[in-house]
DNA sequence: ACTAGAAGTAACCAAATGGTTACTTATACG
DNA sequence: CGTATAAGTAACCATTTGGTTACTTCTAGT
């Protein structure tokens, strides 16, 4: 994944409107952006550019269904980030703040 | 976690700059905020933004001494993230696109 | 005691973000 | 056909973000 793209994923996860957004669409797939809307007391635009910001992500893909968009989460981003960071940290995982715990105990002998 | 919280995590993580913070101070913990900003063409103050706004969301924790100030990266909150996210989305795992599988499949059907 | 170097603060600026209202487009349906 | 409804676009505004330069504070070392 390019680093812009990671960006967007991570920019888009920042909000909690957004992240409560992937709870209705993943608890309800196939609806609409109305029916999205329903869960905010945001206006109707504001809203539909949370979910556009989403879309823009590759966190929510849509269908267009007549006049209605039918939305639906897609979590390959949220999986590909794992495993790149699973790889990158996997060393770091089992010891998560040896180099801060070696610090410390340093300062403490101080 | 609490939702502020986690947009501090993402909101850090939403930035090329602090990514390659991370890394850095993954691979050479104790180093200093001179150390790290010596790796950007940006000014120090600059990098030093970056680095609290690394700290602010806990993935950087550092301790003062003397002058210096020495920089350790805390993977605790991604271990949360990871964890909250697998929890909420295990069923989806499986089958990441299932529902707009389905979706396309109805559709095409048309 | 003095100086130099690491870190931090303050003030500023341009650009991006998060929201609004008003208007437009497209489609379903009586 | 005509109308109501879902969605999208445009323009606007306040706040936040991401960077800068200039100045200040603290500490190490001579």
């Amino acid at each position: 994944m390019k680093e812009k793209q990671l960006d967007l994923v991570f920019q888009a996860l920042a909000s909690e409107a957004r992240r409560y957004v992937m709870d209705v669409v993943r608890d309800s797939p196939g609806c609409t952006v109305a029916d999205v809307s329903l869960h905010f007391e945001m206006s109707r635009i504001g809203v539909l550019k949370h979910i556009n910001c989403l879309e823009n992500a590759g966190l929510i893909v849509s269908l267009k269904n007549g006049r209605e968009r039918q939305l639906y989460v897609n979590l390959a981003p949220l999986q590909v980030i794992h495993e790149r960071w699973s790889d990158q940290y996997r060393s770091f995982w089992a010891s998560r703040l040896t180099g801060l715990k070696r610090a410390v105990e340093q300062a403490e002998e101080k």
